[in-house]
DNA sequence: GGAGGAGATGAGAGCGCTCTCAAATGAAGT
DNA sequence: ACTTCATTTGAGAGCGCTCTCATCTCCTCC
């Protein structure tokens, strides 16, 4: 091993401890074919006595790759880390990635000034590909993403409207059937005999919360439906303390309501401390059903109502549509829409 | 702005569009220092035009920075993103080192496969230094960072001796006094007339697991104070669910103890729900004492009393003493101890 | 008016690697 | 023995950038 700190040894530097040449030292280096085994064992020496590790700037300076994809989360690391939807989607993705032996880089973007940083960074070649997903409808990110040409694949279909004017060159996305879920989830609760449902959103700017706003209000209208009532709406802003706030201002303005559709678990567990605290009993009183089917859902107090979406296995899909995208840039990838799926428990 | 996914302009054609050198365009790029404010604009109007963004390969491979540093979670997706330590510790790195234009890398570790990766990842000069926390006592990857020269400040006072046999040259870390925290956490208890006190610990592997334990040992070692009893001490691996199953276990074999040290409030608040299950009112029946002081102790029925330590202040100092490393290396560094500090709440 | 010096600019080497292409080697076929 | 062809190896260019050093320009001062 070299001195800790000191130089660290270069191709050149094997090669001549070997006898051989450079090029020779980079075949080794690089899966060994078309190397008689004898000069790839004298090579192979020499790399290790040496503790030769190639340095990756020159590396991907010639071979325009790096070998790591950024994952970028458009939210402030407070949310990243208490909603466990990121870790799940995480997981999935870096299954994959650490299976294609890609690097993942987590960014997370909190102010303004992160935006551009990170925009200089992905556009400064530092990654192959990026990961991104939370995005909101101002964010700047696919755009510059877009511009530079990193390979992108959002979680969640993204709201942004291709500014190169390039037919079906739409984003490449992967995202449950939001309208769907919540449809069932409401349809459920409406079978269930729930008149008054409302229903806890998430942010509006992002399109999976806007979608399951949508499917609750198809489910909604249909004949025999209920007429819809704007102080049934409510934003809980994905997050357990705004589904406790939302789930008082919802009671406050409709005392009488029977149904509460939270569009995520974790609002939906805030929801369900407030229904407590204001003496309602779940389900009798107020039925409750959330959605994600993540681990609070199953935890809660009584067991959630949700919409199953596979988290992991989307993020095992977003990372696998964007490795095939740089194995084959060229052939033309389609977004992914995985199902939802309606499971009944204990809360409504 | 160049044609997305098209060659990426390069300093050359910039200095071609702009009529200048090589030299001058790099001098702008770079800060712009000793360049007519004439020549100046016109090259900014350059690299505006062409969308013009540097090869950071390129760049880094003859100034030997990356401008990024990699920290390095030795826990399981699963954990880093439900321990509300990681988070508060990430937040006070991130916003330090967003302040010093560096990124953040985020790299978790979960199969021993994974180690191996970061190792190369680390000693492939991708990044200019690591922060790493969470480390257990066998991990290899402190020594991969050392073999490899890459500056590393530690999360924790790593259970490390120096291979290297130079003198003085231990590892940089920062840590709070765990064993003084523990000490005042269990004081407390007996303070208040607790004569059985359990202790919840963390992983034993890891130092600030076995400080804690230490000093609950240390505060039980007076003239005055109980006998020490083996049978008061379970390991919950510094989870939620591992407390739980502690206090459990606890419960079982000393079943009139009338107090339990947490060393975390993570464990803290499994071992409540334990006790609430098994009827145990708490303080009344069994005080908790908890470790951290995060969001959960506050939110705890009943708000625990805890030992106090400022995590994203520790995240801070370890991203400062890095950033001063990689500014002036030659300069010795000290590790650094912030104190802890007992909150005392209802439980305890 | 010319020497001296400060400041601005350009030429060119070189960072460590990959990859093309040509040369060398050796086996096989005629 | 000679050609043919596959296989292995090496020479060298070049990736895009920074940085040193030499050159050039333009003041300032005697």
């Amino acid at each position: 091993m070299s001195v800790p700190g000191g130089p660290r040894p270069t191709l050149e530097a094997v090669a001549a401890l070997a006898g051989v040449s450079r090029a020779t030292v980079s075949r080794v280096v690089n899966g060994g074919t078309g190397v008689r085994t004898e000069i790839r064992e004298k090579v192979r020496r020499a790399v290790d006595e040496l503790g030769y590790v190639p340095n990756s700037a020159a590396r991907s300076l010639v071979t325009r790759r790096t070998g790591a994809v950024a994952v970028i989360i458009a939210e402030p690391e407070t949310r990243v880390f208490s909603d466990p939807f990121f870790a799940q989607q995480l997981r999935g993705i870096g299954r994959e990635l650490a299976a294609a032996d890609t690097q993942l880089l987590l960014l997370m973007v909190e102010s303004d000034r992160d935006h551009e940083r990170i925009g200089r960074y992905l556009a400064g070649g530092h990654v192959d590909g990026a990961l991104m997903f939370s995005l909101h409808r101002a964010d700047p990110l696919p755009a510059m993403a877009g511009a530079s040409g990193l390979p992108t694949v959002f979680g969640g279909r993204p709201d942004w409207t291709d500014t190169t004017g390039r037919a079906g060159a739409g984003p490449l996305y992967v995202d449950t059937d939001n309208r769907d879920g919540a449809r069932q989830a409401v349809r459920h609760l409406l079978s269930r005999g729930r008149r008054r449902i409302a229903v806890i959103t998430g942010p509006l700017d992002q399109t999976s919360a806007q979608d399951r706003l949508d499917g609750y209000r198809e489910a909604l209208d249909g004949p025999d439906a209920p007429a819809a009532d704007e102080r049934l709406v409510a934003d809980g802003g994905f997050t357990a303390e705004g589904g406790e706030q939302a789930m008082a201002a919802l009671l406050d303005a409709v005392p009488d309501l029977d149904a509460v559709f939270a569009c995520s678990d974790l609002m939906a567990t805030g929801a369900l401390r407030t229904l407590r605290a204001r003496g309602r009993r779940v389900p009798q009183d107020v039925a409750v059903v959330g959605y994600d089917d993540l681990a609070p859902a199953a935890w809660a107090d009584p067991p959630l109502t949700t919409v199953r979406q596979d988290v992991e296995g989307m993020g095992r899909i977003m990372a696998r549509l964007l490795l095939r995208r740089l194995a084959a840039p060229g052939i033309p990838l389609s977004p992914v829409i995985t199902p939802a799926e309606l499971v009944v428990r204990e809360s409504g």
